[in-house]
DNA sequence: CGTGTTTGACCAGCGC
DNA sequence: GCGCTGGTCAAACACG
């Protein structure tokens, strides 16, 4: 199931920004701009200012290319989030309305379940547990019900010491304990339609990474998304990007790119009443995906982790005394 | 005064 | 059996 979501990729989302305007044949970025920045009176093909043939061929070639990344970005994305409603809706169809707590005792079983279900997002918790976001289901021994355990990753500010996920979803908080392996405390939440609604989730700063917020989720929320707040809108993890829901960080196991579903933009989630569960449209998603401003978010984020990342820096700073001998 | 948060105590599973 | 650990409970507290 896990192998669906993460496995199922091939080469992992990495292959995802590889994908995204970092070929190093050519500068799609560059063409990007060269496309956007120019007015659009001067795309019709009537200003041929000085417009070779050559340039034209050019031209198309970035298009080309483009749209080939477009597709690709596009699939991918449709890929994941098409996995992630099929088994939303295997579980909707398929779950009790109370997926009930299996938590007094078993959670042991439980637990090791969730592991050995979701070995990917183990292994990385066990490098720093940056994994932005992993789901995996853990099956109730005995049972055939599932626990959608979903981890998400959030960027913070590092002085922003309050474990708060916002996802609009309302919360209880019933405990913090600090850990072993961490020195940051860990807090827990109950979804404040408890006891009828079973979600709980776990947040805790990420070992490696103070501003890095990782959110365990445990089950689904049996009702809908409640009176979201346009101004705690998810921020973009990485700062730039605005609205677009989506997350970048990068840790020992690759680059991964969060793109949190689960968030809506303001003015879908007036209409949201009569679609309870949080499911944004496929196609807007995908659409916005292939959004050149996505794209620019995209880099940038890129850029942004990428130079954050002290490995890679460092990593980069030898390659260039490398080319420096006189250095 | 009602509601939500904090925090120490408690419990159960696991390894030795 | 004992100690360690993660998870939960519930009394105390803070806040509106
Ligand atoms: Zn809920």
């Amino acid at each position: 199931m896990d192998a669906a979501w993460r496995g199922g990729v091939g080469c992992s989302p990495v292959c995802l920004d590889l994908c995204v305007g970092l070929s190093p044949v050519r500068e799609p970025s560059a063409a990007r701009h060269e496309l956007l920045d120019r007015p659009a009176g001067c795309r019709g093909g009537g200003d041929s200012k000085s417009m070779t043939n050559d340039e034209a061929m050019i031209l198309e070639a970035k298009v080309t290319q483009m749209s080939e990344e477009n597709r690709r970005l596009t699939e991918v994305i449709a890929r994941l989030y098409g996995g992630q409603i099929a088994r939303l809706g295997l579980d909707g169809s398929a779950s009790p309305p109370r997926p009930v707590s299996p938590l007094s005792g078993k959670k042991r079983s439980r637990e090791s379940m969730e592991t050995a279900n979701s070995c990917d997002a183990n292994s990385n918790r066990h490098q720093g547990g940056d994994a932005d976001h992993a789901e995996s289901f853990a099956a109730d021994d005995g049972t055939c019900r599932r626990i959608k355990v979903s981890r998400v990753c959030r960027r913070i500010d590092p002085s922003d010491t309050s474990l708060v996920v916002k996802d609009g979803y309302q919360w209880r908080k019933y405990g913090q304990k600090v850990t072993r392996d961490n020195p940051s405390p860990r807090a827990y939440f109950r979804c404040a339609f408890a006891p009828s609604c079973p979600v709980k989730k776990k947040v805790q700063r990420s070992a490696e990474d103070s501003s890095l917020l990782v959110a365990t989720y445990e089950g689904e929320h049996n009702h809908p998304h409640p009176s979201p707040r346009a101004g705690e809108l998810p921020a973009a993890a990485g700062g730039a990007g605005g609205s677009l829901p989506c997350s970048i960080s990068i840790n020992s196991s690759g680059p991964t790119i969060t793109l949190d579903l689960t968030k809506n933009g303001g003015a879908v989630q007036v209409v949201e009443a009569a679609h309870p569960p949080p499911p944004p449209d496929l196609k807007e998603v995908c659409r916005e995906v292939a959004s050149p401003e996505f794209r620019t978010a995209l880099v940038e984020q890129m850029a942004s982790a990428l130079t954050s990342d002290p490995k890679f820096t460092g990593a980069l700073a030898a390659a260039i005394l490398q080319k420096l001998p006189e250095f």
